[in-house]
DNA sequence: CGTTTTTTGATTGCTTTTGATCATTTATAA
DNA sequence: TTATAAATGATCAAAAGCAATCAAAAAACG
């Protein structure tokens, strides 16, 4: 018998390639090595026949995205990667809901900032967020861009804090994106900063609608900061995850519960 | 032997430099260096075969962005580079002016940018800034930096109009630190656009001590929005091309004027 | 079940990339 | 201006990546 990590196969190492270079824009040989526990003869020939499809362009030590004229802001932080196919859908879903002339609030986090990608070029909304990385990834084109003022948060590269609602008060969403980092029907939703709670709160009161992008790992979890319970989002966009009676009871809420 | 520092593909470098020559107009190579986890000789080789693509032209010590055209109307030949220098000296003569514990509200531009970046270790302040290349640039670390709230004016890349009030009436600046687009005597200072010159005179209102930062090129010019007469500075921080007759008058108001 | 076909991984020699050295050029300061 | 320091380009050796080949292992097929 081989060791416990099954073998993988060709096509699910293509796929496995397309999605970490959709994530990422460029991967190594050797990071894919060990990510398809195969050698680096094999891994070499699956680039070779994905750049013939013209999925690909390989380079020296690797491979980049053949779509990469998009623009990155910064190769900082990439932890973001975790579950990063489903954030898109789930941000991907979320784009659906916006409509021309809308006036949109964009909390920060992962999933939001993926949606913050989709966006560049719908020229025909106002998003107003507190997100300095949706803000760097926008600050090229795109939306009619409005920042939230107040102190920047570095952890999550947000602003933040009191003098946030100095900003959002005189402002009114058609719709506000919200992520967040716990979410139970008990505790509501949570997150890691008092300051962040707040804002979100602020944001949230001055919504037409509020649509909740969560991974359904959030789901069940409980952090720090209340910023509201379940029903204060109208919409919720998750995964296939979410338990069923969580589902269930959400909807008997009457909150809209969409699954991607 | 190489040790834990992540290797760099080559098409990651490149996008790299470009996004720091976006946002910076000039790279040092020492600077690329760190930031790329490569040898001079790596760096240099990148930077020759970017200028091959004419993507950026090299200058001694470094690169310059090909487009630095922004706010220079003559950018294309060496002047560029000798301004960014003398830029940087302006900004490392008003670094000088800055004090522990000061709250210090940073304009947008080229030259304040500069200053930004030497802030990087001055944990021991506060910083106030409309300029989203700043905040940028002072993501990572550096001073308790707030942002001003307001819409994004994709050009300057700075957040304007009367949005910024709302934030920036709430606050009160030992030191504001300005850039300008035009300077004369007659005219005062003037910039490009009216919710550009709008947010400058609220951050002015608001500080203690105004001090413009002002590359001597700009004496003499006269932009679109007026923002202020010259006196509303208490110092202005330039170089050996300010003419004389203009630097005395400047003294004559009790203008404080640094050369360097 | 055995044979054939396909896929994989190891070995080898070759190419590209990289970083160190050093003489030369270029900037800065006195 | 000259002196000093810094940046550069050329060269070269080491390291990393690569393609080709081939044998072993898996999969497919009868």
């Amino acid at each position: 018998m081989r060791s416990r990590t099954e073998k993988t196969l060709a096509p699910e190492r293509e796929k496995i390639i397309r999605t970490l270079l959709r994530e990422r824009r460029v991967v190594r040989v050797e990071e894919l090595c060990k990510e398809l526990h195969a050698s680096p003869a094999t891994v070499r020939r699956d680039l070779a026949d994905m750049e013939k499809k013209g999925v690909l362009r390989r380079v020296h030590g690797g491979a980049v995205s053949v779509e990469s004229r998009l623009e990155e802001p910064l190769a900082f932080d990439d932890k973001t990667a975790i579950a990063a196919r489903e954030k898109r859908r789930i941000a991907k879903a979320a784009l659906a809901l916006i409509q021309p002339n809308d006036t949109i609030y964009l909390d920060g986090g992962s999933t939001t900032l993926d949606l913050a990608r989709l966006l560049k070029d719908r020229t025909d909304i106002t998003l107003v967020t507190n997100s300095l990385r949706a803000a760097a990834e926008l600050s090229g084109g795109g939306p009619r861009l409005i920042l939230v003022g107040g102190e920047l948060r570095r952890q999550a590269q947000t602003i933040v804090g009191t003098l946030t609602a100095e900003t959002i008060k005189t402002l009114h969403f058609d719709k506000a994106i919200m992520g967040t980092i716990g979410m139970t029907l008990k505790e509501g939703l949570t997150t890691t900063d008092p300051g962040e709670a707040f804002t979100k709160q602020q944001a949230m009161s001055q919504a037409g609608e509020v649509i909740l992008l969560a991974h359904s790992e959030k789901i069940g979890g409980i952090s720090f900061a209340h910023f509201g319970d379940v029903d204060c989002a109208d919409h919720l966009i998750t995964d296939k995850g979410i338990p069923e009676p969580f589902k269930k009871q959400l909807q008997k809420m009457n909150i809209k519960v969409t699954v991607v």
